[in-house]
DNA sequence: CTGAATCCAGCCCGATACTG
DNA sequence: CAGTATCGGGCTGGATTCAG
């Protein structure tokens, strides 16, 4: 067999995707309901979740830690963010009754599990995240001179 | 040595993760700019990129035809998307001055690579879309319940 | 065919104040 | 300490229309 006709480099992960696309997209309908990447894509896609996702990494952690280790979260997002995540299942919630109350919150095994594709999304931007701030960069300087 | 205190499981996932946040989160300044999960992850958190992303991960494809690929995206979105993906240096946009104009979009080197970690994603979100649902359901029932 | 421009609805999310 | 409730602004993104 000869080199295949794509013009891109046929990547394993390109070619998985391509198949896992037509496979949710020509199957039968194309509800959001039903198709993986956003169902499960548009929640870490908010602008929290992934970010409270590796700071829970670390370590069960409590209501307030959270709120210090992201600083510039408000607690109406790290309770809501924080709500979202158990509904999927992705965290565990544990209240102690004592006084004051205190809650502390720990990655489920499924939410481990995701750390590992998360980690490598995340060692990816770190690689590249000075090139695309080059590619920007030129890009408006362009955009500026037209 | 013995085993680490964490309660958690310490994948290696988890291991980089944390070292990365603490990088970002405790050097200097917490600028959104400066944070590559932010900047480079609030881009792919929209609500079309990963997606356009997908599909030109089978090659390159023309304005049109990326339009009937996804059908529910709007025209003004995926000018939109497109010029955000290339203006990240993400994707690479040629313009055969035919009559009438064509212009084909291609995944650029960058956006390729870009691919592996995604597929791990979306591999993760195929196999785990069951679980969530199911996460949800029971989710939302004890709050009915409630 | 590929886009730009405009208008407008909805929700994301932040600030603030209030409970147990 | 750990939330909840309410208000409001800004941005996302859809429908439509116009242009090259």
């Amino acid at each position: 067999m000869r080199e295949p006709p794509a013009t891109n480099p046929p990547t394993a992960a390109a070619a998985s995707l391509v198949q896992g696309f037509q496979g949710w997209m020509s199957s039968n309908d194309l509800s959001p309901a039903a198709c993986p990447v956003r169902d499960v894509l548009d929640q870490l896609g908010d602008k929290w979740s992934t970010l409270l996702l590796i700071a829970l990494a670390a370590g069960p952690r409590r209501f307030g830690v959270l709120r210090r280790t992201v600083p510039d979260i408000s607690q109406r997002m790290l309770t809501q963010t924080l709500r979202d995540l158990q509904r999927d299942g992705l965290i565990d919630r544990q209240v102690f009754p004592t006084k004051p109350p205190s809650v502390e919150y720990s990655l489920s095994p499924l939410g481990t599990s995701l750390l590992e594709p998360v980690a490598a999304l995340v060692a990816w931007a770190e690689r590249n995240h000075a090139d695309i701030r080059v590619a920007r960069a030129r890009y408006d300087a362009e955009d500026a001179a037209a």
